[in-house]
RNA sequence: GCGGAUGUGGUGAAAUUGGUAGACACGCUAGACUUAGGAUCUAGUGCCGUGAGGUGUGUGGGUUCGACUCCCUCCAUCCGCACCA
C-alpha cells in the first residue's frame, strides 16, 4: 500500500493519547529543557496556517531535545480572558465562559491534528478560578510590597511602616510618588485613612488618580502599549486622555534592572532595542530655577547641564500647575486661550502636528541659578507634562527644538560653543569646547557635565539625576471578562482579601455593559452573587490581559498545586524557560511585564531566577494572499484585471476559496453574496475573470484566511509540518502559498518507497554491511541536521532530508542500520510517519522517541581525493580531481601541467598560484 | 528624524570561520509511460549569446590572490519609537 497519511496519523495520535506518551515529570537524573510557546487567545476564528508555524518549530525542537536525552517540558494552555468573548457576550448575552470553552475545544482539536507532543495534563487557562486564584495572590504580594532602593529589591510594606514609625519618610530611599514629607511623630498622628493614602504612594500595586488612555468605544482604559498612534490596538478605536482612579503597577521601580537584565538574555537586538527605548533611560541633572515673585521654584531636568550658561528662556508644559499662578495680568488672556487650545487637541494631534511652532509668554521671569540673570518663562506644547517635571530650560544653541522656538519668537540665541556657527541650526552634537560659560570655559562636553553638576549640587541648585521614560502601568480595566481583584473597600479604602478566601470568582451579572452611573459591569453584581464579600463593596474593576500571562510559564511547572502558585522544588528543577517562541508584537507588553513580575517574585524569594525567558525566537508572520475583484463605481458590474484601463473601479476583497490561480469562479461568486447574484462582468478575451492580488496580513475581513484543516485533509499533518518549516527561516515573514506543498509531500512518498514495497511491506534488510556511500550520506546528514537544529535553522534540515532520500534512492540502500538512523533524524519533523515506519522495520511499537539521536562519526566522511575547483583570478573555470595526499606544491605542479590550465593561461605566465589544501586553487594571471 | 532588520533566478530559498553563487523545492520547457490524472520517470532551466564566451547576489566605491560574506557611500522595503529636554 502507498503512504496512507490519514490512517497513519489518526492511528498514532490516538496511540500517543492512550499511552500518555508525552507526560513529563521532574527527573533529577536527567538534564531539563524547558521549551515554551506563547499561549494563544482562543478566538472564534480558530487557527489559521500562520499560528502553527511557531508551534511546529517548538515541537520539532522539543522532540529533538527529547531524543538527545533531555527531560523536556513542553506545555500549552490558553490566555483565555479577553475582549472578543466579552464583546460577543454583550451582543448575545451568552456568558463569555461559554464562548471561551467552545473556542478552546476548537483550538484543541486543531492542535491535536498537528501531532504536537504537549503534555496536556499541564494545561493552564488564565480564566479558570484555579489559575486566577494565584494571579490574585501575586497581586496581593505586589500590593503588600514597596521597592527599597537601598537594598535594590522589593520588600514588605510592614518594613516600610516600621521605618515610618521610627524616622518618618525623610530618610527613606524608595520608589514612590509621595509628595509630602513627614516625621515619625507626624506619621503616628495620621489616622488610618491618611496612613493608607500615604502607603499607596509606595505600594508596588497601588490605587491612584492618574491620567489614563480611555477608550470610550471599548468602555475601558488601556495601557500605553495597547495604544498605537492614538488608537486602540484592538479594534482601532479612538483613545482620549482622562483622569481616573485606577490600579497601577510601579514598574518604574524596576526600570534599571529591566534595562540591565537585557544583557543576560539571548534575544534579538531589535527586541532588546525596543525594550531599551521603551524604558528610555537618560542620565542628567535636575536644576532648580527660582521664580521672581513666586515662592516655589521650578525644577527642570536636563541631560546637558554643561549648557547651563546657554539658557535663554524656560518653557513649561501648558498643563504645568504653576502656570495659572505666575502668569502676569496682561498675559493671562492669551495664556488661558493657549491652554484651552492645548487641552482640546488630543495627544495624537499634538504629536502629528510637530512642525508648527506655538507658544505663549507668561510674562513671568525665572532667575538663572548661576548667573542670576532674568529669564522669560513661556508655555508651549512641545514640552510634555508627563515627562520629567513638565518644564525645560531652553538652550537654543544646543537643542534644535529650543532653537526653532527661539527663532520663531525672536528670542535671543546665546552661543556658548567656541568656533561654532549657529546661523542655520543648533549645535546638537556632544562635541566642541564651551565658552562664555564662567567656570566651564574651555571644558569639553563630558568635563562640562561633570563640573556643572558638581557646582550645582554644591550651591544647592541641582542634583545629578537619572530619568526613565517608562511609566507605571495602569492595571485595571472596566470590563467583565478578566480577573477580579482580591480587594474590598471600607470607607473607600482598599483592603486585601485574606488568602483563605481566594479566589474571588467572577460574579453573575445581568448584563456585561457598564452601569447607568458608568461603573464597570461588576458593579451590577448583587452582594450574594460574590463568592466572598467584605466591607462596603468589592472592587469593580478587573485585571488587564497581561496579568495572567505575566507568570503562566511558572504555573506549567506545577499546574495543580493548591497550596502554592508553584512549589519551590519544582521551580528549582525547571527554572527559567530555555527557549521561548512567539510573535514580536509583545515586545513592550507581555515580554516586559513578565520580566517585571519574575524579578519581583525573585526578590521575594519565591523563585531563584530573575529572567523568565533565556532564549527567545520571534517567528515571522505568515501573510495571506488576498484576491480582489474590481467593481465599476456605483454599479454591479465587475471588470477583469486586464480590462481595468480607463475604468473608474473600486477594488473589493473576494474570498480566496472562489479564486484559483487568480481566476474567479463566477458562478460561485454570484452565490457568495445576495447582492452579487445578478452581477455582470467585463471579461478577458478568453472569457475568464482575472482577479488582482496582494500580500496582506491574514484576517477574516480580507477573506484570505487559509486554515490548516484543509491542508491536513489533503496532505496530512507531517507534510504540513515539513512544509511550514521548509518555507524559510523561522524569524522571517513570508506570504503563504500552497504551490510548493506538493514538493514536500512527494518527498515523504519517495521516502516511504525507500522502506516499503507497493504492498506496504518492509523491504529493509537486516544483517548486511552498509555501503560506504550509504554511511557517508547518513553521517553527512547527521552532522548537518544536528548543526542546523542547534542553531534553530529548521528550514535547511528539510532540504538535507530530501538530499539524503535522493541519495539513498540512487544507492538503492536497503540497509537497516542506516535507514533506522535516518528515521530518528526525520522523526522530530514527521513523527507519525516515522513511528509507522519504525514499527514496520521491526521495532517495538511507539518506541521511536525513546531512541537516542544518532551521533556523527567523522570517519565515514574521510575521502582520499578532492575535486579541486581551479579558478583564474578568482573565477572558477574547471575542476580537477586530485589526491588529498598531495601537498600544496605538488597540487600546484599537477595543475600547472594540465591541458585546461594551459588553455586558460593562453600563453601567459601565472603571477602567483594560491593553493588551499582540500579547498581551492586560484591562479593569478 | 532616530533605532533595528532585510535586499540573491519567474517563486520560496541555500551558501555556518572570506574559497565552486543559486543547493533543495515550486514553476516552466521538452520528452517517456499512460486506465488521460493534481500519478511516475528522464533531460533542461540566473541573465545575454547559435556558439566560444561574457555577465551576475539592491547602487557606487574599497580591502583581498579571492567578497553574497569584511569596510565606506547611497537607494529601497518592512518593523519599532517619535517633540523624552
Amino acid at each position: 500500500m502507498e503512504y496512507n497519511f490519514r490512517e497513519i496519523e489518526s492511528k498514532w495520535i490516538s496511540f500517543w493519547q492512550a499511552n500518555n506518551s508525552y507526560q513529563v515529570s521532574e527527573d533529577s537524573t536527567k538534564e531539563k529543557y524547558y521549551i515554551l510557546d506563547m499561549f494563544p487567545y482562543p478566538s472564534g476564528a480558530g487557527l489559521h496556517v500562520g499560528h502553527p508555524l511557531g508551534y511546529i518549530a517548538s515541537d520539532v525542537l522539543a522532540r529533538y531535545k527529547k531524543l538527545q536525552g533531555y527531560n523536556v517540558l513542553h506545555p500549552m494552555g490558553y490566555d483565555s480572558f479577553g475582549l472578543p468573548a466579552e464583546q460577543y457576550a454583550i451582543q448575545t448575552g451568552q456568558h463569555p465562559a461559554v464562548t471561551t470553552e467552545e473556542n478552546i475545544k476548537r483550538y484543541r482539536s486543531q492542535l491535536d491534528q498537528l501531532g504536537f507532543c504537549y503534555d496536556w495534563d499541564r494545561e493552564v487557562r488564565t480564566s479558570s478560578p484555579e489559575y486566577y486564584k494565584w494571579t490574585q495572590w501575586i497581586f496581593k504580594q505586589l500590593f503588600d510590597c514597596y521597592y527599597n532602593e537601598k537594598s535594590d529589591k522589593a520588600e514588605r510594606i510592614s518594613i516600610l511602616i516600621e521605618e515610618f514609625e521610627a524616622n518618618g519618610n525623610t530618610k527613606i530611599q524608595a520608589s514612590h510618588d509621595c509628595e509630602i514629607e513627614f516625621t515619625s511623630i507626624e506619621w503616628k498622628s495620621f489616622d488610618s485613612e491618611k496612613k493608607e493614602a500615604v502607603l499607596q504612594n509606595y505600594r508596588l500595586a497601588y490605587l491612584a488618580d492618574s491620567w489614563v488612555n480611555w477608550c470610550p468605544e471599548l468602555g475601558t482604559v488601556l495601557a500605553n502599549d495597547e495604544v498605537i498612534n492614538g488608537k486602540s490596538e484592538r479594534g482601532g478605536h479612538p483613545v482620549v486622555q482622562k483622569k481616573m482612579r485606577q490600579w497601577s503597577m510601579r514598574i518604574k521601580a524596576y526600570a534599571e534592572r529591566l534595562l540591565q537584565g537585557l544583557g543576560q538574555i539571548d534575544w534579538t537586538d531589535s527586541l532588546k532595542e525596543q525594550q531599551k527605548n521603551w524604558i528610555g533611560k537618560s542620565v542628567g541633572c535636575s536644576v532648580i530655577f527660582n521664580i521672581e515673585g513666586y515662592d516655589s521654584p521650578v525644577e527642570v531636568f536636563t541631560t546637558r547641564p554643561d549648557t547651563i550658561f546657554g539658557v535663554s528662556f524656560m518653557v513649561l508644559a501648558p498643563e504645568h500647575p504653576y502656570v495659572e499662578h505666575i502668569t502676569t495680568e496682561s498675559n493671562k488672556k492669551a495664556v488661558l486661550n493657549y491652554q484651552q487650545a492645548a487641552t482640546k487637541k488630543s495627544e495624537r494631534d499634538r504629536q502629528s502636528d510637530v512642525k508648527s511652532i506655538t507658544g505663549e509668554n507668561t510674562g513671568a521671569f525665572a532667575i538663572h541659578p548661576l548667573s542670576g540673570e532674568k529669564i522669560e518663562i513661556w508655555i508651549a506644547d512641545y514640552v510634555l507634562a508627563s515627562y520629567g517635571t513638565g518644564a525645560v530650560m531652553a538652550v537654543p544653541c544646543g537643542d534644535q527644538r529650543d532653537y526653532d522656538f527661539a527663532r520663531h519668537f525672536d528670542i535671543p540665541i546665546k552661543n556658548i560653543f567656541a568656533d561654532v556657527d549657529l546661523s542655520e541650526a543648533a549645535h546638537t552634537d556632544k562635541t566642541g569646547i564651551l565658552k562664555d560659560s564662567a567656570f566651564l570655559d574651555g571644558c569639553s562636553v563630558p568635563e562640562g557635565i561633570k563640573k556643572s553638576i558638581e557646582t550645582l549640587e554644591l550651591k544647592g541648585f541641582g542634583k545629578g539625576k537619572t530619568n526613565y521614560r517608562l511609566r507605571d502601568a495602569v492595571f485595571s480595566r472596566q470590563r467583565y471578562w478578566g480577573e477580579p481583584f482580591p480587594i474590598y473597600y471600607k470607607d473607600e479604602l482598599p483592603y486585601a482579601v485574606e488568602d483563605q478566601n481566594l479566589p474571588i470568582e467572577l460574579p453573575k451579572v445581568d448584563s456585561y455593559l457598564p452601569t447607568q452611573e458608568g461603573e464597570p459591569p461588576l458593579a451590577r453584581a448583587a452582594k450574594d452573587s460574590w463568592n466572598y464579600f467584605a466591607g462596603d463593596r468589592m472592587e469593580f474593576n478587573t485585571m488587564p490581559g497581561w496579568a495572567g500571562s505575566s507568570w503562566y510559564f511558572l504555573r506549567y511547572m506545577d499546574p495543580s498545586n493548591e497550596n502554592e502558585f508553584v512549589s519551590k522544588e519544582k521551580s528549582e528543577y525547571w527554572k527559567q524557560v530555555d527557549l521561548y517562541i512567539g510573535g514580536a508584537e509583545h515586545a513592550t507588553g507581555h515580554l516586559l511585564y513578565s520580566r517585571f513580575w519574575t524579578k519581583f517574585l525573585f526578590d521575594q524569594g519565591y523563585i531563584s531566577f530573575e529572567e523568565p525567558f533565556h532564549k527567545l525566537i520571534n517567528q515571522g508572520m505568515i501573510l495571506g494572499k488576498s484576491s480582489f475583484v474590481y467593481r465599476i463605481a456605483d454599479s454591479n458590474t465587475f471588470v477583469s484585471k486586464g480590462k481595468l484601463q480607463g475604468q473608474d473601479t473600486q477594488a473589493i476583497h473576494v474570498d480566496i476559496s472562489l479564486v484559483e490561480n487568480n481566476k474567479l469562479n463566477i458562478e460561485d461568486f454570484k452565490k457568495w453574496r445576495k447582492e452579487y447574484a445578478d452581477a455582470s462582468f467585463i471579461l478577458e478575451e478568453n472569457g475568464d475573470y482575472i482577479c488582482g492580488d496582494e500580500v496582506e496580513k491574514m484576517s477574516k475581513s480580507k477573506f484570505n484566511v487559509q486554515t490548516p484543516d484543509e491542508l491536513i485533509q489533503n496532505y496530512g499533518a507531517d507534510t504540513l509540518r515539513l512544509y511550514e518549516m521548509f518555507l524559510g527561516p523561522i524569524e522571517q515573514s513570508k506570504p503563504w502559498d500552497t504551490k510548493g506543498i506538493s514538493g514536500v509531500h512527494n518527498f515523504l512518498r519517495k521516502c516511504w518507497r525507500l522502506y516499503c514495497n507497493p504492498e506496504g511491506e518492509s523491504i529493509v534488510q537486516q544483517g548486511q554491511e552498509a555501503t560506504k556511500a550509504a554511511l557517508k550520506t547518513l553521517h553527512k546528514t547527521i552532522k548537518k541536521v544536528t548543526d542546523d537544529l542547534d542553531r534553530y535553522s529548521l528550514n535547511t534540515c528539510v532540504s538535507t532530508f530530501m538530499i539524503a532520500v535522493n541519495e539513498f534512492t540512487e544507492q538503492k540502500c536497503k540497509n537497516l542500520e542506516v535507514l533506522e538512523q535516518f528515521l530518528i533524524l526525520l522523526a522530530p519533523y514527521a513523527p507519525h510517519f516515522c513511528e509507522e515506519l519504525w514499527m514496520k522495520i521491526g521495532k517495538e511499537e511507539g518506541s521511536l522517541f525513546a531512541a537516542n539521536f544518532p551521533v556523527f562519526n567523522a570517519d565515514h566522511l574521510v575521502e582520499d581525493s578532492f575535486d579541486y575547483p581551479i579558478s583564474f583570478n578568482g573565477k572558477m573555470r574547471f575542476k580537477a580531481n586530485l589526491s588529498l595526499s598531495l601537498d600544496r606544491t605538488e597540487v600546484q605542479k599537477e595543475v600547472e601541467n594540465m591541458e585546461l590550465t594551459k588553455k586558460w593561461l593562453d600563453g601567459k605566465t601565472p603571477k602567483k598560484v594560491i593553493v588551499v589544501h582540500g579547498k581551492i586553487v586560484n591562479i593569478v594571471v
